[in-house]
DNA sequence: TGATGAATTTAGACTAAGTCCAATCTTCGG
DNA sequence: CCGAAGATTGGACTTAGTCTAAATTCATCA
C-alpha cells in the first residue's frame, strides 16, 4: 500500500508536490517513499533555490523535526543516484542540489550567492564538438554577476 | 634590497618561476615577497593542475618543510586579492586555484577529477548579452566528461 | 645601529560540510 | 508472525577553511 496512505498523509490537489503524487514519483524512480523521503522530496524536488544539503535539512526540519541529518544526506545522495536530482558544484564550500534534470545553464549572483537557472536555449555554445581529445558528457555555461530588479530580495 | 637576494635565493635563468623574477612580480602586484610567498608562488603561479589549498601546501612543504598551513591559505587569499590568482568552484568539496587570469573555459574529467583549461576561443557563447536582468561580470563554459589520450595519466 | 611598528608566519584551536557507523526502527515478502 | 533487508537516528569522525595569539621578520626612522 502506498506509504502516503499508510502514514495518514492527506492527498492534496494533484500538484507535483502533493504527497501522494510525490510518493508515486519516487516509486517510479526506484526509491522507497518513506515519510522522511516524501518530506525531503516535497521541498528539494520543487525548489529553484539550489540549496545545500544542510539548507535542505533546515527546511525539512521545520515540518519534520525528527528527521536526522544523516537521513537528509543519504536521501539526497539516493535521489541523485536515481536520477531525480543533480548535485552541482557552483557555490563556495558546498555542493548544491538542482531538481531540473534537463540541460540548462546557471547564473550565480555575486552579492547574494543566489543561484538561478538559465534556459538552455537562452545561450548557445558553439564548437563544443571540436574539442579534441575530450569525450563530453555534459557542459553548461556558468555566468556570474549581479541580478538586477525584483529578484534581488 | 630584493628579498630573493637577502635570503640567498640563487638567481636562476629568467624563466617566470626563477625566484628573483617571481619576487619582482609579487612586488609589482603589491605583495611583499617573503621566502614563503615566493615558494608558494613558484608552484601555484606556474601550475596547470588547478590545485586546492591543501594540495598547494603539500607540494610546497616538499621543499619548504616549515611552511604552515595558515600561511598557505593566507597567501593564496592574498594572491587572489592582488589579482595574481583566481579561486574557482569546479571541484567537489574544495576550492581550486588557477593562475591564468585571462578568460578561459574549463574541462573537468569525470574519471580523474583533473581540471584543464580550454582556450577562450575554442568555444563561442552566443547571446550572453541578451540575458535580461543580469549584469554579467564573467562567464565560462564548464565541460565535464572524459579526456582521451596521453593526458589520462 | 638599534628601536619600533607593521606585516608575516606559526601552531593549533575552532567551525562547518560531508561521511561513516552501530543501534534501532520500519517495511515487506514468505 | 517472523526474518531479512532497507531506512533512520544520534553522534563520532574527517577534512577544508577560518581564526587567534604569540613569535618572528622586515622596513623605516632617528
Amino acid at each position: 500500500m502506498a506509504a502516503a496512505r499508510k502514514k495518514n498523509l492527506r492527498t492534496e490537489d494533484a500538484s507535483p508536490s502533493a504527497p501522494q503524487a510525490l510518493a508515486e514519483r519516487l516509486e517510479r524512480h526506484g526509491v522507497r517513499p518513506s515519510a522522511q523521503r516524501v518530506a525531503i522530496a516535497s521541498y528539494v524536488l520543487g525548489t529553484e533555490d539550489h540549496p545545500s544539503a544542510d539548507q535542505v535539512w533546515a527546511r525539512v526540519k521545520e515540518r519534520f523535526p525528527m528527521v536526522s541529518r544523516a537521513t537528509v544526506y543519504n536521501t539526497l545522495r539516493h535521489f541523485t543516484e536515481k536520477g531525480l536530482l543533480r548535485e552541482l558544484v557552483l557555490a563556495e564550500g558546498r555542493q548544491v542540489f538542482d531538481p531540473v534534470m534537463e540541460p540548462h545553464h546557471h547564473f550565480v549572483d555575486d552579492t547574494t550567492g543566489a543561484i538561478r537557472d538559465i534556459p538552455w536555449n537562452a545561450l548557445k555554445v558553439a564548437k563544443i564538438d571540436e574539442l579534441e581529445g575530450l569525450d563530453v558528457r555534459e557542459y553548461m555555461v556558468v555566468v556570474r554577476g549581479v541580478a538586477r530588479g525584483a529578484r534581488k530580495g
